[in-house]
RNA sequence: GUCCCUAUCGUCCAGUGGCCUAGGACAUCGCCCUUUCACGGCGGUAACGAGGGUUCGACUCCCUCUGGGGACGCCA
């Protein structure tokens, strides 16, 4: 049975790259009927906060993806512990007593002299004065014995990075519980693998150096080990990690989701990042993506988020978005759209149809779900600024006046369909020996303000007879 | 410093020894469509990091270098 897992540690929002790790897992799990399940992984009591657990879940929650079983490593503590034990009876973790280093480590320190393996003396410590001072109440850190100068290498066969090898005698005696007897990571993390039976794990590359440890671990403790797939990393334009010290929000999902970004927008766009369906399609349906994920399309090296500080957003994802926005049935926009007129304090057409009809018209043009109660405020609301470019448009010439004459010939007339408007519209300039574009552009201004926009007969029909007949007389 | 990973247009991908005069997408520039704009269509600019091999033939295989990333915590 196929199991997989996504496991974030609650100390900070969600990340853009744990979403994409998150949904490579899920479209790996659907593609080949297994399990999908999230661990939240707070086993650092010191960063963990509530508060970023909500986060977390907020964008988990907007994805929409879903998964089949929860868990959290907090509350399955004695499991790791026992794990632990097992290993250090079996002889393959001793007590470390060495103090734990007071402050944080500058980097420079401690590269210093080369890489750290073991503290001194600690690895060779007999059973009976190990066994005595633990008793005394002395605190130690239980550390992994790592088989060395044996000339071991631990291997494993990745399924993106393909065969993997690491001296044993390169790793060091990581540790596995604290000295205030929390499990740390490693522990945590396979013991809970083991346990929870997953059989394929796939996370960020950040953790393909690990990996020779958990094996190590896997192996102590006599159970099968994983199978393993390593993803590249996102990084930033500057080539540096992802990080929210050095590039803010645009790090966090929910940035996305308030540019509003569809879910699947942010899904489909993702996919694309380090992963392709290799016959250059770009749009896909999540149905899609779910039927052809692999491993194999799959690439080795990391990929840049687009970004800069005044537009967080990677054009790229923009596109997509604006893609799917326009090619979504109009069905299942529209209340997302009515959501975010709601938000805006907006007022909408109670009428179904008549919403329709205008997000229709609009949503060619626009690309998130902001563009909405933002650039289509005029299609929603009496109030709405008119932009010089508008303005210009109706002071060329006479258009200002034709325009509030077109309001009038309109309000006497009974028919308010596209074919009647236009026949009205273009009779009006014929009568008064102007080009029709000057009405239809001035209209434009008049109905909406902005220079730019839908044709100008579907936007009488958009906006109304009343609102229409006011705006045009109004200018 | 040690170990691990990696290297194709500005960006995301395709390319698994001859189909490559290197393909697609975003971005960008131009034209068309549109009495506006967007969508759409057409076209342009734009890349195999460097040096050695292997081979009849290297973007593709090997080595070195260089660049980039990661790990080296009683963080995850």
């Amino acid at each position: 049975m196929l199991r997989v897992r996504f496991a974030p540690s609650p100390t900070g929002y969600l990340h853009i790259g744990s979403a994409r790790t998150f949904i490579f897992n899920w479209m790996y799990a659907r593609r080949n009927g297994g399990t999908m399940i999230l661990r939240i992984d707070d086993t650092d009591v010191e960063r963990n906060s509530e508060a970023s657990l909500n986060s977390i879940f907020e964008g988990l929650n907007w994805l929409g993806l879903g998964w089949d079983e929860q868990y959290r490593q907090s509350e399955r503590l004695d499991l790791h512990r026992r794990m632990a034990q097992a290993i250090f009876e079996k002889g393959h973790a001793y007590r470390d007593f060495t103090p734990a280093q007071t402050g944080s480590v500058d980097a420079e320190e401690k590269n210093e002299g080369g890489q750290w393996v073991a503290n001194a003396g600690m690895r060779e410590l007999n059973v009976t004065e190990s066994d005595a001072r633990a008793t005394a109440g002395e605190p130690f850190v239980l550390r992994f014995r790592v088989p060395r100068g044996e000339g071991r290498a631990v291997k494993f066969e990745d399924g993106v990075y393909g065969a993997q090898s690491k001296e044993a005698d390169d790793i060091e005696d990581f540790a596995l519980l604290r000295s205030n007897a929390m499990p740390t990571y490693h522990m945590a993390s396979c013991a809970d693998d083991a346990d929870l039976k997953i059989s394929q794990i796939i996370r960020g590359q950040d953790h393909l150096s690990n990996t020779f440890k958990h094996i190590l671990i896997f192996e102590a403790l006599g159970v099968a080990v994983p199978k393993f797939a390593h993803l590249p990393l996102l990084i930033a334009p500057d080539g540096a990690k992802l990080s929210k010290r050095k590039h803010g929000p645009v790090v966090s999902v929910t940035t996305y989701r308030d540019h509003g970004f569809l879910p699947h927008g942010y899904v489909n766009f993702l996919c694309l990042l380090g992963w392709s369906p290799k016959d250059n399609r770009e749009q896909m349906s999540r149905q899609e993506i779910q039927d052809i994920f692999s491993f194999e399309g799959i690439n080795r090296a990391n990929a840049v988020v687009n970004f800069t500080e005044a537009d967080p957003i990677d054009p790229k994802a923009l596109w997509l978005n604006g893609q799917i926005l326009r090619s979504m049935p109009i069905a299942e926009l529209v209340p997302l759209v009515k959501q975010r007129l709601e938000t805006a304090g907006l007022d909408f057409p109670e009428d179904m149809g008549q919403l329709e009809s205008i997000v229709d018209i609009i949503r060619a043009r626009y690309q998130t779900l902001d563009d909405f109660p933002t650039r289509g405020l005029p299609y929603f609301a009496d109030e709405f600024p008119m932009e010089p470019a508008a303005m210009a448009r109706l002071e060329e010439a006479g258009a200002r006046e034709l325009v509030r004459k077109l309001g009038v010939r309109l309000e006497a007339s009974a028919d308010f369909s596209e074919p009647a408007i236009e026949a009205e519209l273009r009779k009006l300039a014929a009568e008064k020996g102007v080009k029709a574009g000057v009405l239809i552009n001035g209209s434009r201004a008049a109905l909406t303000g902005q220079a730019v926009g839908p044709g100008a007969f579907h936007l009488f029909t958009a906006i109304g007879r009343q609102r229409s007949i006011a705006r045009l007389k109004g200018v």
